[in-house]
DNA sequence: CCCCAGGGCCCGT
DNA sequence: ACGGGCCATGGG
C-alpha cells in the first residue's frame, strides 16, 4: 500500500517532494498556499503538502501524482549509472505527474520558447476566459470551448506568435480523435502523430508524451538539458536526445527529470 | 540597449 | 536532412 485515501484526503507512504514536482516545468497551474502547494488538474483542484493530498477527487488525485507507481524500483534500475547517482539522491521526492493530455498539448504549446512565470499567466487568463467556473477558481477549457477561441484572442490573451498554433490545433482535437489515436500508439508513433499538430516539435512532443500520456522512452531538451549534456559529438538538441533515448530505454524520460532538476535546480 | 525563456516553422542549400 | 533567421512578450 503506498496510500491511504480516508475522505476526501490521500495520505502517502513517503513525503512528496513538491517543489521538485511542481515547480520543474512539468504543470504551470499551480500556487504557493501555506505550507503547501494548491494544485489543479483539469476542473479539479488540489491542496497539497507534507504526505498529504486534500481534494475533490482522490482517485483522479491518485492517479495525477502516479501514487501507485513504485519509484522505489525505477530509481533503482537507474541507479546503475553512475552519472546519475547523485542526481536521483536529490531527486528521490520527484513523481512524473499523470496529466489531462489535451490540457498538456495546449500547455506545452505555449511553453515553446518561453519561461515559466509567463507561461502560467497565458494558461490563467485562458482558463478565465472560457473554462468553466468552478466557484473561485476556472476549470481548462474543453477541447470544444478552446476550438471556438481565434487566434486573435489568443494574442490579446498574451500567447504572442503561438496564437495560430493555439487556435489550429484546438480545432484538430476538438474535431478529430487524434488524442485517442496517440494513446493508443506506442512512443516513436506517438511522438511522430504528435508533432503533426502544429506548434508541436520534438520538444514538445516528448513533454506530452511524459506528462500527458505517461510515456516515458523519450528524452525532452530544452535549453537547460542542452546546456548540461551537449559535448563535442552531441552538438544538437537531436542527436542528445537520441544519445539519451538509447542508453536509458524505456526509463529515459524519468532520467531526463532527475537531471533537469539537478541542472536546473529549484 | 542587450540577452534569455522547458522551440517550432519556413526557407534556402 | 540540415542550418539559420524569424517569430511576441516580459523580465533581468
Amino acid at each position: 500500500m503506498k496510500y491511504i485515501v480516508n475522505g476526501n484526503t490521500i495520505k502517502t507512504e513517503y513525503p512528496l517532494d513538491l517543489d521538485a514536482i511542481l515547480c520543474c516545468g512539468q504543470t504551470f497551474r499551480f500556487a504557493r498556499k501555506g505550507d503547501g502547494y494548491e494544485v489543479f488538474s483539469r476542473e479539479h483542484r488540489c491542496y497539497a503538502g507534507g504526505d498529504r493530498i486534500e481534494c475533490d477527487d482522490p482517485s483522479y488525485f491518485a492517479r495525477y501524482f502516479d501514487l501507485d507507481a513504485d519509484y522505489d524500483e525505477y530509481m533503482a534500475r537507474l541507479k546503475g549509472f553512475e552519472e546519475l547517482g547523485a542526481y536521483i539522491e536529490a531527486g528521490k521526492g520527484i513523481r512524473i505527474l499523470r496529466q489531462d493530455p489535451f490540457e498538456t498539448i495546449i500547455d506545452f504549446i505555449i511553453s515553446a520558447n518561453n519561461n515559466i512565470p509567463r507561461i502560467k499567466g497565458i494558461i490563467e487568463r485562458i482558463c478565465s476566459h472560457c473554462g468553466a467556473d468552478m466557484g473561485g477558481y476556472h476549470a481548462f477549457p474543453s477541447p470544444q470551448a478552446l476550438a471556438e477561441v481565434s487566434a486573435e484572442k489568443f494574442r490579446e490573451l498574451g500567447a504572442g506568435f503561438r496564437d495560430v498554433y493555439l487556435s489550429k490545433t484546438a480545432k484538430i482535437l476538438a474535431e478529430t480523435d487524434f488524442i485517442a489515436e496517440a494513446e493508443k500508439a506506442n512512443g516513436s508513433e506517438a511522438a511522430k502523430l504528435l508533432r503533426t499538430l502544429p506548434g508541436v516539435g520534438p520538444k514538445v512532443a516528448d513533454c506530452i508524451l511524459m506528462f500527458g500520456l505517461r510515456k516515458w522512452d523519450c528524452f525532452p531538451v530544452d535549453t537547460w538539458i542542452f546546456r548540461k549534456c551537449r559535448t563535442e559529438q552531441l552538438d544538437t538538441t537531436l542527436k542528445v536526445r537520441d544519445y539519451y533515448m538509447n542508453r536509458y530505454g524505456s526509463l529515459a524520460g524519468l532520467a531526463q527529470q532527475y537531471i533537469f532538476y539537478g541542472a536546473r535546480g529549484k
